[in-house]
DNA sequence: CTCAACTGAGTTGTGCACAACTAATTTGAG
DNA sequence: CTCAAATTAGTTGTGCACAACTCAGTTGAG
């Protein structure tokens, strides 16, 4: 039987870990204008323009109720630009516009200066990579059986 | 040069990994009708009851901006009073009410359920648990350099 | 003793995160 | 072919998280 305590519990480690990096992009992003969860569309995009809101949502597990207003004051920073689908009028496509395209220079050096803050060698982010992960798609099969969608 | 690239970053990992708990810990607290940060309240103060304000933030890392209303929500659901004290009329001391010590019976399950979720054994939580510290502790003394209080 | 600096809690405003919903469009079973 | 079900974005409402602020109360340098 585990205990009520808050220190034992790796629930509370998570969502401290968790926020204080957030807090950390928070400093280095304010160059770039950018809030964490923008960042990371940004990312998605300046690996692969052109994405489908679906897209981005499937691979930053985010819901349109956060993404539309997200890529709203995305457009409005001048960041991307939203194109209904000629094809399929349901679905929205995500284009960089050349400020967003020019942004990701000045991200170069930001995954450094994170991992720097981290002080974790390669071999220790993708071990702990790896078992943040699998913690991840373990507690979701749970969830999911708990509460199957 | 760490690259840009989503997948390898440690700081996705660890953001999905804590929304994936949070997300369980929905499902988990619907019964007691407690959001998560409610929970981590509520479990400072079945560890120790009659905090101040100030204490309660200090543990949980939570300013009085985050504190101030989600007390008054627990206050409303009948769980906590709130007293400000007679020695220093700035200060607010939190208790609990009989119903939320009450409450902590019908909490005692959760730590084995998301436990079981994580499918970890003792040493795993203890080991990914001290390395998240480290890493928490880590992240904060590099932005505490980066952009002093 | 005084009052400027500090402290503790609360308020306001912004931006996620998510549930529950709407609206428009597409699809496919019959 | 038709229309009910499914799909895709977007909207609305709630509750964090946090910056920036207010305000009352306390403290301590001079």
């Amino acid at each position: 039987m585990a205990s009520l305590r808050l220190d034992d519990q790796l629930c509370f480690g998570l969502y401290s870990a968790s926020r204080a990096v957030t807090s950390l992009y928070r400093v280095v992003l304010e160059d770039l204008d950018l809030t964490y969860p923008q960042y990371l569309v940004m990312l998605a995009l300046w690996e692969q323009d052109h994405r489908l809101v679906k897209e981005l949502g499937a691979e930053l597990n985010l819901d349109s109720g956060t993404l539309s207003p997200l890529l709203k004051r995305l457009q409005t920073a001048g960041l991307v630009v939203r194109n209904r689908q000629a094809d399929d009028e349901r679905s929205v496509r995500v284009s960089l516009s050349e400020t967003g395209q020019a942004l990701r220079e000045k991200a170069q050096g930001i995954p450094d200066v994170i991992g720097a803050a981290m002080s974790l060698d390669e071999a220790g982010v993708a071990r702990m990579r790896a078992e943040l992960d699998r913690l991840t798609e373990s507690v979701n099969a749970y969830r999911e059986a708990l509460a199957p969608a």
